[in-house]
DNA sequence: GCCAACGTTGGC
DNA sequence: GCCAACGTTGGC
């Protein structure tokens, strides 16, 4: 069982979409650190930390769970989609996803906030310069951000 | 819109 | 394999 903190835009999928939805397919990652990742080391049931980015107030709006094993990416062979890789074919996709399904919905726990507690400092996320939209988590983090969750 | 940080590309 | 140029992320 491991801990991960994945970033969306809510523009494009928000919380209240998860929400709706139940199950999203974690399409449009072309970074191949987190594609790894979610490929090699993410497990089904695994806790997700629901992160809003690229927008007003950036931060973790709720809990999600890993619910499937990692699939081609579908995004990557359609050429209408912001997300097409010409270099990519079905026989040898580049781009893998995982399912997400929704747990719950929280108080928005601000990228703000989140800086203020010492106990998180350590935290991939909130390190100098990370970008990457898929970060580990450890069980002592995850823990503390559940009891401010709670 | 700015810009720091980092990843990718491609010439050599 | 080096590294400069370019592109992207994402907070502010």
């Amino acid at each position: 069982m491991a801990y991960w903190l994945m970033k969306s835009e809510p523009d494009d999928v928000s919380i209240d979409d998860l929400a709706a939805r139940h199950t999203v397919g974690w399409y449009g990652v072309r970074n191949y650190q987190a594609r790894n990742m979610m490929r090699d080391t993410q497990q089904i049931g695994d806790g997700v930390l629901f992160y809003h980015s690229s927008c007003a107030e950036p931060g973790i709006a709720g809990i999600a769970e890993v619910a499937s094993h990692a699939y081609p990416d579908p995004t990557q062979f359609d050429p209408q989609s912001k997300y097409y890789d010409a270099k990519s074919t079905p026989e040898n996709p580049r781009w893998m996803q995982v399912d997400v399904r929704f747990v719950r919905k929280t108080r928005l726990l601000s990228l703000a906030q989140m800086r203020q507690y010492p106990e998180l400092a350590q935290m991939q996320v909130l390190q100098k310069g990370s970008r990457l939209s898929i970060t580990p988590v450890s069980a002592e983090h995850w823990a503390f951000i559940q009891g401010l969750l709670a």
